[in-house]
DNA sequence: TTCATTCTCTGACTTTAGTCAGAGAACGGG
DNA sequence: CCCGTTCTCTGACTAAAGTCAGAGAATGAA
C-alpha cells in the first residue's frame, strides 16, 4: 500500500459522495425526513418486527417507536402483533406505504440513470465494469476467516448448501451417503479444522482440513455462497487451510473433485495443485490433486 | 442504458455510501460537530474570503459568520480584513488551525487505508484501477459543452493554457505570430464556431471550426486542460464541431497538428480523418488530416 | 453627496436526529 | 404463580444544522 494508491481512493471517496450525495436530496423532496425515508426501505413482504428494524438500523428503541407513529399517522404503516408473542410488535406496509417506497426506488433509479445518461454506450460499460469492481473488491474487504466447530450452525448451514449445490451441478446427482464420508470429528482440532468465511454477519463459505494420520492431510469440503462468488474467498480459505496444515507438520495436502466444478480445479491448480492418479475411491470424484507444502 | 446498468449503479452506491459513510463517524471523534469539522478544509494556504466560504459550500451567510466564530474560539482560525475592501473579511487558519486540518486529513488517509489493508496486493492494484475508472466516468459525466465567443474570459483561459503548452511541447517553441494565424472573427458565428468545454465551473477544454468561404472548413485550437485528460473531452468537442459543420453544410474538414502532439493525431485517425499532404505552409504542422463529412 | 447594494454579523426560531430514564404489558424458567 | 427479562412506548431533554429578518458598516455609481 503506497501513497499513490491513498491518495487515489482519497479522490474517488471525494468525487462518490459528491455524486451519492444528491440522492438525500432527492429523497428530502419528498418532505419527508430522512430517519422516515430509511425505515421504509426495511420492510419485506411481510412486514418487519420493530425489534429486527431496531437492531438493524441500530437505533434507538424510542426513537424507532416514534418514527414508526410519524408513518402510521401519514398511512404508510400499520402495527399489528402477529407472532405468539404479544411483546413484539409487527409493521407492515400499506398499499399507501407500498406505492410510497416504489416511489423512492424510483428516485434511487434516477439517480443512477443520472450518472449514465451523459455518457456514450461504451463508456456506460466501462463505468458499470468498473462499479462492479470496486463493489466485488471492498466486500472482498469484509471477509472474515474463523475457525468453527463442524457442528456449528454457521457450519452447518454452509454444509447444507454446499451438499445442495452438489445434488444440482453433478450429472448424477448427490448422496452424502455414497461419498467418502468426512465427520465431524475429522474436521474437529487437533484431527482436522473447519474454516467459515464471514461476511456482514452471515457465512459465506467454508472449507475443511483432515489431517488423517501421516504426513498427507486432504483438503475437502470447500464451498463459497452464490451470493459471495468473485471475492476470492475460497482462495482465502485454501490459504489458511495450508497455513494450518503446515503448523501442524503436513508435508502434503490431497483432494480430489468433480468434473463439474470447474471453477474449483482452476483454483487447486493456479495454488500450486498437480493432478494425480486417483488415491482413493471416491464415487463423485473425476480429478485428484496434490500439493506439497 | 439498460436495467442491469441501472441496478449495478445502484448496488456501487448502497456500498460505497456505506464505507465511505465511515468518514463522518470518524470526523466526529474529533469532538467537533461536522459543519465545522467541513469548512477546516476550504482554506487555502492564503485563507479563504468569507463569501467565497458561502458560495462554495452554499450555506447561509449567518450560518457561515458562527461556524467561523466557533472555530475562532478555538483558536483555529483569525479573521482579518486583508483586501481593500472593508466589508469583506478574509480568514486564515492559525498554526493549530493547520495541524487541526492534518489531523482530519491523517483521518481520511486511514479510511482509505482500511479500504486497501484487508486486501493483496494484486486486489489493491485492481481496487485502485477501478476506483480511478469511476472517478474519470463519474467527472466525464459532468462535463459540458458550451459555445462561447472567442474573445470570452472563458475562451482566453483556454487559448493561453492552450499557446503555453504548445510552446512548451513544440522542440523549435512557440510563436503564435509565426503561425497561420485564426483571428476572433474567423471563429465567431456565422464565419465560425469557438466551443468550450466546462467542468465544475471551470472551463477544461476547447476547439473551433472555421467555416473559411469554400465547402472545406478548418478545426483549430483543439485543447484539452491537464487537469480533465482521459475524460473524453476532445472527441466530444470535436464531434460537436463536426455537427456544426454538418448544420452549416460543409462537406469536408481539415486540420494540421506537429508531430508532439500524439494524442491529437490518434484521436484524429480514430475519428476517421485521413492524413493528407501539406494543404497549406503552417511553419510549425508536421501532419495534415482530412474527412469527408 | 446620496442612495442602492454588498458583505458580515446577531438574535430568534425551527426541524431533525437522536439520547436517556422509566413505565407497563407480556413472557418464560423455576 | 413469582420474578427477572424482554419488548414497546412515552416524556423530557439535547446538539446539530440550518433558516429568516434585519442591523450596521463599507462601497460605488449617479
Amino acid at each position: 500500500m503506497n501513497e499513490r494508491q491513498i491518495q487515489q481512493v482519497r479522490r474517488f471517496n471525494r468525487i462518490v459522495t459528491q455524486h451519492v450525495g444528491a440522492l438525500e436530496e432527492s429523497y428530502l423532496q419528498r418532505g419527508r425526513p430522512l430517519g422516515q425515508a430509511r425505515l421504509l426501505h426495511e420492510f419485506g413482504p411481510d412486514g418487519v418486527e420493530v425489534r429486527a428494524l431496531r437492531e438493524r438500523l441500530k437505533l434507538d428503541s424510542g426513537y424507532v417507536s416514534r418514527l414508526l407513529r410519524s408513518l402510521q399517522a401519514q398511512g404508510l404503516v400499520t402495527t399489528l402483533s402477529r407472532t405468539g408473542d404479544g411483546r413484539v410488535r409487527h409493521v407492515v406496509l400499506t398499499a399507501k406505504g407500498r406505492a410510497e417506497r416504489e416511489t423512492y426506488d424510483a428516485l434511487s433509479d434516477e439517480l443512477a440513470a443520472s450518472f449514465l445518461v451523459p455518457l456514450e454506450p461504451a463508456q456506460r460499460e466501462r463505468l458499470v465494469n468498473a462499479m462492479a469492481e470496486v463493489e466485488r473488491l471492498l466486500r472482498a474487504g469484509g471477509v472474515e476467516l474463523r475457525l468453527e466447530r463442524p457442528d456449528s450452525a454457521a457450519a452447518r448451514a454452509c454444509l447444507n448448501q454446499y451438499f445442495q449445490e452438489l445434488a444440482e451441478r453433478f450429472e448424477s446427482g448427490f448422496n452424502p451417503a455414497r461419498s467418502n464420508p468426512a465427520g465431524d470429528e475429522d474436521m474437529t482440532p487437533p484431527a482436522g479444522f473447519f474454516i467459515v468465511a464471514w461476511l456482514d454477519g452471515q457465512p459465506v463459505g467454508c472449507g475443511a482440513l483432515k489431517r488423517g494420520d501421516g504426513a498427507t492431510g486432504e483438503i475437502k469440503r470447500m464451498w463459497t455462497s452464490p451470493t459471495a462468488r468473485g471475492l476470492g474467498i475460497a482462495r482465502k480459505v485454501l490459504r489458511a487451510l495450508e497455513e494450518k496444515a503446515r503448523e501442524s507438520g503436513l508435508a502434503r495436502l490431497r483432494l480430489e473433485t468433480n468434473r463439474s466444478l470447474t471453477e474449483a480445479q482452476a483454483l487447486y491448480r493456479q495454488e500450486g495443485y498437480r493432478e494425480v492418479a486417483p488415491f482413493n475411491r471416491e464415487p463423485y470424484a473425476h480429478h485428484w490433486f496434490e500439493k506439497q507444502l
